[in-house]
This record gives C-alpha cells, sequence and structure tokens, in this order.
DNA sequence: CTTTATGTAACACATTCTATTACAATTAAG
DNA sequence: CTTAATTGTAATAGAATGTGTTACATAAAG
C-alpha cells in the first residue's frame, strides 16, 4: 500500500467514534484531516457501503457510525481499503519455458497469501474502540 | 507495495540459487522474468550493495550468488526493496488544533510500526534456500 | 581490436493517487 | 415554496510513482 487510504479511513472513523451521536459533516473531517472534502465524502461512500457507517443528506445531514466501536476491527477497515498485497505486485509473464518462471507466481501465491492473513490475523486483534481509547 | 520489485528481486535471487557457481547473465534473467534487462541490472545493483550478489563485468560476465541461499532471509531481501509501510501513508498534515488530528500521527506510527515488524517477524523463518527447494 | 557484458544516466511512457470543479439530489427551516 | 446547507458523484486535471527504452561508457576475454 503506497496510498494514504487506510490513514484516512481510520481518522475519519475514530472521529464518528470518538464524537458519538452527533452527526458529523464531512467538511468538518477534512478540516482534521486536512485534505479536501471530496475525498472524504468517497471514502465515506465506501465505509458506509461496507457497513460501518451511516449517512444523512440535507441540512443537517451528516455521518455517524453504524454500529458500536467495540464491534469494529482494524481487520476489516483495512480489508476494505485494501488494494494491494503486502509483498506486491507478481510480475505478470514470467517465461513459462524456464522451470523457475514456469512456477513462480504459484510460489509466489502461497507466500503472498501467508503474509496477507498473518497482517490480517494481527488486525483482528484490534478493535477501533480499542485505538481511539489511546487518545485520552 | 503496489510495485513489482519484491516479486523481481526474489525471481532473479531464485534463479542464481537454483544455478550455482555459474555467472548468469541479466539478459538471461530478464528472459526468465519477461521483463526488461535493464530492470533487472538496476536490481542487481541494489541486491549488489545489500551483499547478496556478485558481479563481473566483460565477456563471461554474470552475477552469482555472494553466499549460501540457505543464509538469505526473505526478510533481508523485503527490507531491501521495501519502500512503503504495510498499511500505507499517512497524511502529511492533520490539524493540530484538532484532538484527534494532533495525535493521529504518532498513534498511526506506532500501529504501522507494529504490523510491519510482525511481517519481518514473519519472513525471518524463511530462508531463500527454503523458496527454491518449493521448486523440485 | 573486436566482441560481449555490466553500470548507469537520461528520457519516455504508463499507471496510480490526490485534488478540484461542478452540479444534481435531498432535507431543514423560515 | 424558497433558500441555504449538505451529501453524492461524475469528470477532469495534476502530481507522484512505477516501468520501459535508448544510449553509451567501462571492463574483460580471447
Amino acid at each position: 500500500m503506497s496510498n494514504t487510504r487506510f490513514s484516512t479511513a481510520l481518522h475519519i472513523l475514530t472521529l464518528l467514534a470518538d464524537k458519538d451521536e452527533e452527526w458529523m459533516r464531512s467538511e468538518w473531517m477534512a478540516g482534521s484531516i486536512n485534505i479536501n472534502p471530496v475525498i472524504v465524502r468517497k471514502e465515506l461512500s465506501v465505509l458506509n457501503e461496507a457497513g460501518f457507517v451511516i449517512s444523512r443528506k440535507g441540512k443537517k445531514g451528516g455521518f455517524k457510525l453504524s454500529k458500536p466501536s467495540s464491534e469494529i476491527t482494524l481487520a476489516e477497515i483495512y480489508l476494505t481499503v485494501k488494494n494491494a498485497d503486502v509483498l506486491g505486485k507478481r510480475n505478470q509473464n514470467p517465461n513459462p519455458k524456464c522451470p523457475i518462471g514456469k512456477d513462480i507466481n504459484k510460489q509466489l501465491d502461497h507466500l503472498f497469501m501467508e503474509i496477507d492473513h498473518s497482517v490480517e490475523d494481527k488486525l483482528k486483534g484490534k478493535t477501533l474502540k480499542n485505538f481511539v481509547e489511546q487518545f485520552h
């Protein structure tokens, strides 16, 4: 991952978890993260589809968590924004006539999957609530 | 990581470990990976600086491992090509006037480091030799 | 001295990421 | 029922990163 999506999503959810009950505006969150509001809304749209937040349109609109922060793990957040494996991409067309090239991607798949799962397991042990508590 | 550097480096080192003793040409390796030879040489240059390979110039030149494949761990390879944290980048200027924005990057640093270390630990348990053996 | 390699700079092209503009749709409130 | 405030999203631009290519200097073999 060489993007900021996990950091942004976690920042958003931390703000929502911290200010429970109230509807929070994307513009406000953008001010806290210091990025463009449209990017925040795009990520909120993804977080909404993933079931973490609910939104309300129009005046007095905004966003809230859809469930307690204790029921959201960092693993779930990671998986919704993840778009690359930990060890990166494979080369697309290794040479099938080479004994190594022939099998390399099968072996890499195996390795990459094992590493990805270990990261997910580690993140499963951490809830959004745990993370937010560190700020107090 | 959304690049192919780890895959490329591991492919290169696997070829060298598999065909021990002989000097292998970058052009040949490029043929196995099916990428441009210059990219292979650039990566070999990095692997050379990191102490994994030695090179010989001129006619009959090429590359060899500088030490037994049993003495190279996937963790070491990962660390030499890694250029981003597992969980990605942080946002650069979160708002210091916001209680969350103020501390978010310190908390993220903590989390990101923990996750990165867990990946490295997992990779420390795997040698290049182990990896290459899977092809036979 | 010719051939075959590595080493690397410079540039070109491709992909991915982030920011911005614009505006439709929705809701609250006077 | 009109206005202001807000989400939702498309379209585009701009920035950053990643990959490929050309060119050529340097080195070694024979």
